[in-house]
RNA sequence: GGUGCGUUAGUUCAGUUUGGUUAGAAUGCCUGCCUGUCACGCAGGAGGUCACGAGUUCGAGCCUCGUACGCACCGCCA
């Protein structure tokens, strides 16, 4: 037997018992003839200790550690004559009787602690000895809580987890797609699923009624903190429902979550704001709420006092900091700079400082009176620092977004411990595309369209199409969309017409879609669904930005594995077997 | 495809402002001392292709250009 105990779980209440521990050696401190070794295991620290009365092989032994040996002690629990209250086993400590190497290891290139002296990239290319610390450690252990909690909650839903194929059909219409050559169908190819939707919306065909996967799934775009190439949804779908009957479903899940593992309790239902209100008020359709600082649009009261910059603008908005009036002219100056960098993209900043004093930069324009009428439309306190960007509508919404994102970050007012999610509903179904000339499904070509503007889905008017909103939502948490859904067609005839305002012809659709059109075809319930982001979930709950540390295995932001070194380059015997041909010849390294 | 920042000891960084003798610190590593440490302490030691390439210069870690790699962001992500 390797071990009796885990090194986590010895007390005081253990003194006197003989115990055979095993882990790694975290560190060793050794005091002349008496020697402390700490022993790390999943579940926690222990010391182990041996003085100059122990078996003088096992001072050998000890003398010989070095950090990340794997060893086995045997010895007695004994109280500790000075106790650590920071540890958990802080009271006690193991008297060594025996201690044995079961591997040596080769000193790690970085410190295997709380906070690791090593950089992001190098623990990346040794990412199992970047798991073996604590914060990562804790990472997966949320992850594998929320995962338990999750199907709890979906399984006490009746909920059946179901499957679906790795190896799929491509449908280009959304994220690129990644491929799998076809060894036995040269020159074709399958795609890895982006979601399984089309496969639970035909599980609702085949009704089964409700359907959930945490599924893992594909996109072949660029990566970010947030975006990995690979990543994991809380994915469902539901037969005879609303809109109302899913949002109630999820919301429940979220709340069950939050209770089961953050041990918050949301009693109130999640606020719920539409698309356009998200934009007009936050300049995003995903709002991080846990801040005020809203946006107010001041066109109508700015316009036509001869300040020409406002004059000719489509929209005028502001945001009102709260307390900043004393910013100096350099902090401005800087703001301003930071709105004109191309990520924002504002053209320039106007200010006004309700100081004691009140200034702006736009004072030769503006009455006192008329700055105030700015400060009441605002809802701007004295002390407050009024932000201004104006230009083309939506371009400045989402500008003035981003700024109001970084004043709510500058003062601190976006915590990670604190959790706001709402639903954001009625986005738009469509979106222009002036380079392609065509309309793109916002959320997918799956999507229906508000019963109401169902009329407008039907006419061949571009405005009427461009205003026609979705029966769709997201849930949003802190400023990130969580996840989100829709009502989905299940009309043929809708189904049919939506891929022909996508421009498709009735070919393209076919040959896209057809089985899923098909099997419309033979009674389709109606249904709807939504998807969660699994790996942002669990980061948003551990209170991170980045999922990387809730993924055991991640990739890098060129999308490499930095530690297996993919992808790589494969022999020609494997391309010929695959029917490909290389165009691209990758340098030959090393 | 684009923007910004970065690349110096095993590691994390300073050194670049103003080019100039032998490139520093902390930590890790090695050796010795130490009986209550737990970020132990003390003493000593080893450890450098200043990412790579080209250029400017009497002289480049430092200035210029390019390349590679990393991170963040924009585009992209139905």
């Amino acid at each position: 037997m390797y071990r009796t105990n885990t090194c986590g779980e010895l007390r005081l209440s253990d003194a006197g018992k003989r115990v055979t521990l095993a882990g790694w050696v975290q560190r060793i401190r050794k005091m002349g003839s008496l020697n402390f070794v700490d022993l790390r295991d999943r579940y926690g620290i222990t010391q182990l200790v041996a003085d100059d009365s122990a078996d003088p092989k096992v001072l050998e032994v000890i003398n010989s550690l070095g950090r990340e040996y794997v060893i086995q002690a045997v010895g007695t629990v004994r109280e500790r004559q000075s106790k650590n209250p920071k540890m958990p086993t802080g009271d006690i400590e193991i008297e060594v009787e025996k201690i044995n190497i079961l591997n040596v290891a080769a000193t790690p290139p970085f410190t295997i602690e709380e906070q690791s002296d090593g950089g992001e990239d190098l623990r990346a290319k040794y990412r199992y000895l970047d798991l073996r610390r604590g914060p990562l450690q804790r990472a997966l252990r949320l992850r594998h809580q929320m995962a338990i909690e999750t199907r709890k909650y979906l399984d006490s839903q009746n909920f059946m987890e179901i499957e679906t194929p790795f190896l799929i059909k491509s449908t280009p219409e959304g994220a690129r797609d990644f491929v799998v050559p076809s060894r036995m169908n040269p020159g074709e190819f399958y795609a890895l699923p982006q979601s399984p939707q089309t496969f639970k919306q035909l599980l609702m065909v085949a009704g089964f009624d409700r359907y959930c996967q945490i599924v893992r799934c594909f996109r072949d775009e660029d990566l970010r903190a947030d975006r990995q190439p690979e990543f994991t949804q809380i994915d469902c779908e539901m037969s005879f429902v609303e809109r109302e009957d899913v949002l109630q479903m999820f919301e429940g899940l979220v709340k069950h979550l939050f209770k089961n593992v953050k041990g918050i309790e949301f009693k109130e239902p999640f606020e719920r704001i539409t698309y356009d209100e998200a934009m007009n008020y936050f300049g995003s359709d995903k709002p991080d709420l846990r801040f005020g600082m809203q946006m107010h649009e001041i066109t109508s009261v700015v316009q036509g006092h001869g300040f020409s910059v406002f004059d000719s603008a489509e929209y005028v908005g502001a945001i009102a900091v709260p307390g900043c009036a004393g910013y100096s002219r350099k902090q401005t100056d800087e703001l301003t700079e930071w709105v004109k960098r191309p990520q924002v993209g504002a053209k320039g900043l106007v200010f006004i400082k309700l100081g004691d004093e009140v200034k702006s930069s736009i004072d030769k324009f503006y009455t006192p009176e008329q700055i105030q009428e700015i400060a009441d439309k605002c809802d701007a306190n004295k002390g407050d620092l009024i932000l201004i960007l104006c230009g083309p509508k939506h371009k400045t919404q989402v500008a003035l977004g981003t700024l109001r994102l970084e004043m709510g970050a500058r003062l601190g007012l976006r915590k990670g411990d604190v959790f706001k999610p709402l639903w954001v509903t009625d986005f738009p179904l469509l979106e222009w595309d002036d380079e392609t000339q065509r309309f793109y499904a916002m959320h997918h070509p799956f999507t229906s369209p508000k019963p109401e503007d169902l009329d407008k889905f039907f006419s061949n008017d571009k405005e009427a199409l461009a205003d026609v909103k979705a029966n769709a939502y997201d849930i949003v948490l802190n400023g990130n969309e969580i996840g989100g859904g829709s009502i989905r067609i299940h009309d043929r005839k809708v189904q049919e017409r939506m891929f022909e305002i996508l421009g498709f012809t009735h070919e393209q659709a076919e040959y896209r879609f057809g089985f899923l059109m098909n099997a419309f075809k033979f009674g389709a319930p109606p249904h709807g669904g939504l998807a969660f982001g699994f790996d942002r979930l669990c980061a948003l709950f551990g209170g991170q930005e980045t999922i990387r540390d809730y993924i055991a295995f991640p990739k890098n932001n060129m999308g490499r594995d930095v530690m297996a070194e993919a992808p790589s380059v494969i022999d020609d015997a494997q391309m010929d077997e695959l029917f490909l041909k290389s165009t691209y010849k990758k340098e030959e390294t090393k």
